[in-house]
DNA sequence: GAATCGTGGCG
DNA sequence: TCGCCAAGATT
């Protein structure tokens, strides 16, 4: 039998309409590509269309200010991926008058692309036949042809890749390509995937050796730390004093209230006692310390935040800003990109404050 | 090769 | 509550 044959069919009865599949545009595509990293498609859907109406060419897009950038992303998770489009966008604009590049190995040289994103790009905009090998397609292919090489490793990839290759109908790989991933989104699932109903049933190994739920191999992650995030919404009249995230750490080029880190909890005396606090109140003068939140655990895929948000009130305005902070209005606070556990903070304590229950 | 980078949904 | 997962790339 026929891989890309039986894929294809499949895929005739089995595809999803969505926003990409319409559009020949490398530009939107590329789009696309980069939101549907590591984010499920019902997440990436509606951030799809609105950077796309915020930027509709590639030059809007390379035109922008970077915090343009970083608020529309606002809420997506792994904000490199829009650092990295801005500065591909620019490159473009500069190096190929605009116009996204043809070519697999052209597109592999931008920053933000590896191996799957330039293959997706190459095939779906341009219908270049190079195969994609992302999560879906190594997870049906592992499953298909028994490859035991855990999920990550470079012998994995290249025996997935392989196969890949061999299965890919030439003739519209395209086509092809969307059907692969679709196949192992909605029938080859990483959970209990409905194999009686399967294609390919009488010749998957996985299926034939009933080790289905054994593939594809994956390596267990490491525990995830904590870290302690000590934060001060620090306001002055209405207005709060903010500081962009600029160090290669989390959520680098958003921003965030005044921090202070601490390697485990601290009480709220150990903060206003201790020498940052002291600093800060040099800069401010005497601080009104008017509220302080309990514990928020935020979960992120390799780190557990434990947060603690205080409200302190300067006696007057807030202090001459330093390189790298900004003020934002109490009321207008939506303009900015904050990262998840800052705007649900804001969303929840300012309406208390400001009508006065606080 | 291993660690790092977010968020939301699900069992 | 928690681990796993979802169209990966970078360092």
């Amino acid at each position: 039998m026929n891989v890309g044959n039986v894929l294809q069919t499949w895929y005739g009865k089995n595809r999803r309409d969505l926003p990409w599949r319409n559009t020949g545009n490398a530009y939107h595509i590329w789009v696309s590509e980069i939101i549907l990293q590591q984010t499920r498609v019902s997440q990436g859907i509606s951030y799809y269309h609105r950077f796309l109406k915020k930027f509709p060419r590639l030059e809007d897009l390379a035109r922008a200010r970077p915090d343009e950038v970083m608020h529309v992303w606002k809420g997506l998770g792994y904000y490199s991926r829009a650092r990295n489009m801005h500065v591909t966008a620019i490159r473009i604009l500069n190096e190929y008058e605009g116009k996204f590049p043809s070519g697999y190995e052209n597109i592999l040289r931008l920053r933000g692309i590896g191996p799957y994103t330039a293959a997706a790009i190459a095939s779906f905009a341009f219908n270049e036949p190079v195969p994609v090998v992302d999560g879906n397609v190594y997870r049906f292919l592992a499953r298909l042809f028994g490859i035991v090489h855990p999920v990550g490793t470079a012998a994995g990839k290249k025996a997935v890749t392989e196969k890949a290759g061999k299965v890919m109908n030439r003739k519209n790989p395209a086509l092809h390509n969307q059907a692969i991933m679709e196949f192992g989104a909605l029938q080859c699932t990483p959970f209990r995937p409905p194999c009686h109903a399967c294609p390919f049933r009488k010749d998957c190994l996985a299926y034939i050796t009933g080790r289905v739920n054994d593939l594809p191999v994956k390596q267990k992650k490491p525990a995830s730390e904590e870290r302690y995030f000590n934060y001060v919404l620090l306001t002055g009249q209405l207005d709060m004093l903010l500081k962009k995230r600029e160090k290669q750490d989390i959520w680098k080029g958003l921003y965030e209230f005044p921090l202070f880190e601490s390697t485990s909890q601290i009480e709220p005396g150990q903060l206003t006692g201790n020498e940052w606090w002291k600093r800060l109140e040099k800069r401010t003068g005497p601080l009104h310390l008017k509220y302080h939140s309990g514990i928020i655990t935020h979960i992120l895929s390799h780190r557990k935040i434990r947060a603690v948000f205080y409200h302190a009130e300067t006696r007057d305005s807030l202090p001459a800003l330093q390189p790298g902070e900004t003020t934002v209005s109490v009321t207008n606070w939506e303009s900015i990109a904050f990262p998840v556990l800052i705007d649900k903070f804001l969303s929840q304590y300012l309406p208390l404050f400001l009508n006065g229950s606080i």
